[in-house]
DNA sequence: CGCTTCGTTGACGTCTATCAATTCATGTGG
DNA sequence: CCACATGAATTGATAGACGTCAACGAAGCG
């Protein structure tokens, strides 16, 4: 039986963070509605208010940043088992937009539940502070990518960091897994336009470095590409044993309100 | 009498989160050493395990990311007051480095102290990783500007979003404040080298929207150049009631470790 | 006063964007 | 099964933004 996204979630949270059986057992409780997104469908947008998360069951979610004169700026990919926009749990005011970048299944979970999990389970919110963490440890990844690598690094990058993240999340394996992005949305993601990124993409062919066909990518010579894009994967904190900050036993006792 | 460090750091907590009197007083109890770097010394190395965080108390400090080829992309900037690696106490590995970029000291507070913090008031935990949630904001802010707009914009939309963190600190105003960089520096910073970083400030000067002068920022005309860096300063999370997830009271029983 | 770092400017080259046309893949309906 | 429509991928020619190289000037400091 294939793992629900709630147990995909908890798988990712479970890479960085050592959770107790009752925290396992409680993000397992947690319940939510599924929607469906065709390609280029918005999920949340700017200035508004949300009140429940995304969790990704299924296709490829990006949160983007639009300019003035219409230009996207992907900022983040999301799989399947990301929780895309957990952080909005601590700031539910958002600036920017999800969309779906391919046909997407995702479970929306009311904050109000993932808020009863952090103050049941404090354990859980450091555990959701880590996870965000690791979202904002890739972001700042890409600003390097961005400000200081060629378009061809740049495409070769991305290329690494979603096959070791699909490898992590038993999507595939880090040198051949789905990645539905037309090249227009790759560009918008590796701050391109599609003309270039087709001519590197042309290249990384002509090198037998990787390809993207429809969808799919194959790296062909992992060593090859990592060395273009100057790919270390530490930044994914997939390393180490997960940590814990809280004792594996304890419990809150609530008062009467001030 | 100067605020404390301490102080600056409970400010900013207190711009976003809402504290309670005991989570106000567990703050100011923090304990760190004091340390001063001059510009170009590194703070944190890449690969280092942490077990302080850093907060500064005066002076700018930067992460940045290097290249193979010695080339840095500073990720983020922070000012009094800001504890620049709080995401540390959750993920102690790093794989970035921090410098200081003008003299500056920092109080390295322990992780012990701040995790002791978490777990005694789970509340603070929360408005930790509300904070790491604003870093977070802040990246995919400068994702944006990196991948979709000009060296012109992307100066002025520095200038701005320090011109904001600076008065939102006590340090400044928004359109006169420190900005203690040089423009190499300040290149590393938007992407750009030295060389166009000055002919984009001398532009800045010539429309008369802004000057950079000896570590002093001056903005002449905040409409037009937050028009030039189509700057919005949602993402920076200062409006709106600080927030609170936890109940204002409440405590935490622990019990023998499984 | 000399040294070092930083700021400033010009000439030139490269990377990437822009514009435009063509091919390819996919799906639909006759 | 084929004609057709649509969106995506591909390619070539040209333009512009930014980098590179090099030189000089200004400012701070011992």
């Amino acid at each position: 039986m294939p793992r629900t996204a709630l147990q995909r979630f908890l798988d990712r949270l479970d890479l960085r963070s050592a959770l107790t059986s009752q925290e396992h057992a409680a993000v397992l409780e947690l319940r939510g509605e599924a929607h469906r997104y065709e390609p280029h469908q918005d999920i949340v947008s700017p200035d508004e208010r949300v009140d429940s998360a995304c969790l990704v069951k299924s296709g490829l979610v990006g949160r983007y940043d639009q300019m003035l004169d219409g230009e996207r700026q992907v900022t983040s990919l999301y799989i399947s088992g990301d929780m895309c926009d957990l952080h909005s749990v601590v700031a539910p005011r958002v600036s920017w937009s999800i969309t779906a970048l391919s046909p997407v299944t995702v479970i929306r979970v009311p904050h109000r539940e993932l808020r009863d999990l952090c103050i049941s389970y404090p354990g859980l919110a450091i555990a959701f502070w880590r996870d965000g963490t690791v979202d904002a440890s890739i972001f700042a990844k890409w600003i390097g990518n961005l400000g200081r690598k060629d378009g061809k690094a740049r495409v070769a990058h991305l290329l690494c960091e979603m096959g070791v993240r699909s490898q992590a999340a038993h999507l595939g394996t880090r040198t051949a897994y789905d990645l539905p992005l037309t090249q227009k949305q790759l560009a918008d993601s590796v701050g391109l336009t599609s003309v270039h990124v087709n001519r590197m993409l042309k290249e990384l062919r002509a090198d037998h470095l990787a390809t993207l066909d429809r969808g799919r990518v194959e790296i062909l010579n992992w060593d090859g590409l990592a060395l273009v894009a100057e790919f270390d994967p530490n930044y994914l904190m997939l390393q180490g044993p997960p940590q814990r900050v809280f004792p594996r036993q304890y419990s809150i006792v609530t008062h009467a309100l001030q």
